[in-house]
RNA sequence: GGCCCGUUCGUCUAUCGGUUAGGACAUCUGGUUUUCAACCAGGCAAGAGGGGUUCGACUCCCCUACGGGCUGCCA
């Protein structure tokens, strides 16, 4: 009973990892990381119209982004597919499948016919109990000969026990007429021969899980652990669409948030552990589980994305958020950083990272460092730079250049400025941020000569006043 | 149509029969301040509706409403 965990994400490449994907692959990967277990990959590429290997590719970047890391090589459905068709033949020996050679146009009819009539009763094959003597030479599928009597259960870690009515459920094909694996089998084939003991994912599989128990039942493997996680919908509470905006991970890279943000806020969209709000990914570890998850869809939020955002650009490292930064630059197609670029921001990271929520605004704060002169003045920072305003930060350089370059000696020598000139340390502030930030919005005046130097200040505040 | 799941402040959620229903984001007010961000103090704000069960229900059961899923030789 206690199998070591072993979970997986199992994403079709029928598009990019969507955000409710990276939740689901995020859910299992903390809860087998946190468990010691495994946490593997699975393309469900059988449908070859849909899947395209750019496609994987782009998934795999995706969940690389994330931060989630899996054991071994992605599986590829496709491959296994011969594997598939020879357990659909197991089951035919074991009795628990049969041929059904129903063509796709009588089962149509009959379900066109039956629809007509208001009735809406499931398909039983003719073939279910057919005297093999009278079976035709032609192709056939094979169904899985379910009970018809009695429930399934499923007791889901997440959605709790779940009883279905075996009458309500036909006998699904395994195998196609074309030799090929449906996905209800390949499933949990798969899931078998991978060890998979917790299957966590959308509950749009809910009803599938009975099904796909009886598939186990009828091979005599143990079934896993189910958990069934509600879907995320866009901020209006619909199923999320294209028309909300951001739905691929890789459009929130595109945004800007740190992927740590994004984990911690993904890990608490439906899934909460008392009070905790803000915290990293190897608490998340320690914290998570199942019946933590909660039964409703969750919406997005952005403003609770950003502020989560802004909580972790502050906590990381100097080094890891100029790695994250360059990454992003790179991504989002941004010209990189030169050699004095990064060094600048490594030592302006202190007064910039308390201040941004994303990289674009880190970016946005740290202006006074990535700029050289001439220093490119916004409107405001025009505005803030009159006559008068020149003139104060004028008989400001002199002072500077004996002064002891430290916090204090600044402060005394700003500090005493103003009130030379009658008016506040705020109405001083103001020009000098223009004159060396070029815009009106930046970290302090003193983190920022401190981070340039004196004689770039200098040369900034006489370029500002000339 | 049938089956299945869901429903606590605007949002994410806590509560696992007894609480002034708690926290976070957002929002509002005040404070701090050198702009932005932040920070401090405070305010507003919730159990879909109706029946039961119980001394007592957000919590357990039933019905209704609303939302979602499944009902494929798609995954």
């Amino acid at each position: 009973m206690t199998r070591p965990v072993v979970t997986r994400f199992a994403p079709s490449p029928t598009g990019q990892l969507h955000i409710g994907g990276g939740r689901t692959a995020l859910f299992n990967w903390l809860y087998a990381r946190g468990r010691g277990g495994k946490f593997l990959l699975r393309i469900e590429d059988t449908d070859r119209e849909r899947s395209t290997p750019e496609n994987t590719d782009a998934i795999l970047r995706g969940l690389r982004w994330l931060g989630l890391d899996w054991d071994g090589e992605p599986i590829s459905q496709f491959e296994r597919r011969d594997r598939h068709a020879q357990v659909a033949h197991d089951m035919l020996a074991r009795g628990t499948a049969y041929k059904c050679f129903s063509t796709p146009e009588e089962i149509a009819a009959f379900r066109a016919e039956a629809e007509a009539r208001g009735s809406y009763a499931v398909f039983q094959s003719p073939w279910r109990d057919a005297d093999p003597a009278t079976h035709p030479d032609r192709p056939f599928a094979i169904r899985m000969k379910a009970p018809r009597s009695g429930e399934t259960v499923i007791d889901d870690a997440v959605q709790g026990v779940v009883t279905f009515r075996n009458d309500q459920l036909d006998d699904m094909i395994v195998l196609r007429s074309d030799n090929t694996p449906t996905y209800m089998l390949a499933v949990v084939v798969d899931d078998h021969d991978m060890g998979v003991t917790h299957v966590i994912r959308g509950d749009d599989h809910l009803n599938n899980a009975a099904r796909q128990t009886m598939v186990y039942q009828a091979m005599g493997w143990q079934v896993p652990v189910w958990a069934h996680i509600p879907l995320i919908h866009g901020p209006d509470g619909k199923k999320l669409s294209k028309r909300h905006g951001a739905t691929g991970v890789f459009e929130y890279q595109l945004m800007g948030y740190p992927a740590a943000g994004v984990r911690n806020y993904l890990t608490r969209l439906g899934w909460a552990h008392g009070d905790a709000e803000i915290f990293t990914t190897e608490q998340a570890m320690k914290m998570f589980d199942l019946s933590g998850i909660g039964r409703a869809p969750a919406r997005l939020d952005f403003k609770k994305l950003e502020n989560i955002c802004g909580h972790h650009i502050a906590m990381m490292e100097d080094a890891a958020l100029l790695q994250e930064l360059t990454a992003f630059l790179a991504v989002s197609g941004r010209p990189a950083l030169t050699k004095a670029q990064s060094d600048g921001l490594l030592r302006a990271m202190y007064c910039l990272k308390e201040r941004a929520k994303t990289f674009p605004e880190l970016l946005d704060k740290a202006r006074f460092v990535l700029e050289s002169r001439p220093i490119s003045r916004d409107a405001a920072a025009e505005a803030a730079l009159d006559t008068v305003s020149r003139g104060i930060l004028k008989s400001l350089t002199p002072q500077l250049h004996n002064a002891t370059w430290d916090k204090e000696t600044l402060e005394t020598i700003l500090n005493d400025a103003a009130a030379a000139a009658g008016i506040g340390f705020g109405k001083l502030a103001q020009p000098l941020r223009a004159a060396l930030a070029g815009r009106m919005a930046s970290p302090s005046v003193f983190d920022m000569m401190l981070v340039i130097g004196r004689e770039e200040t200098i040369a900034r505040l006489d370029e500002a006043a000339a």
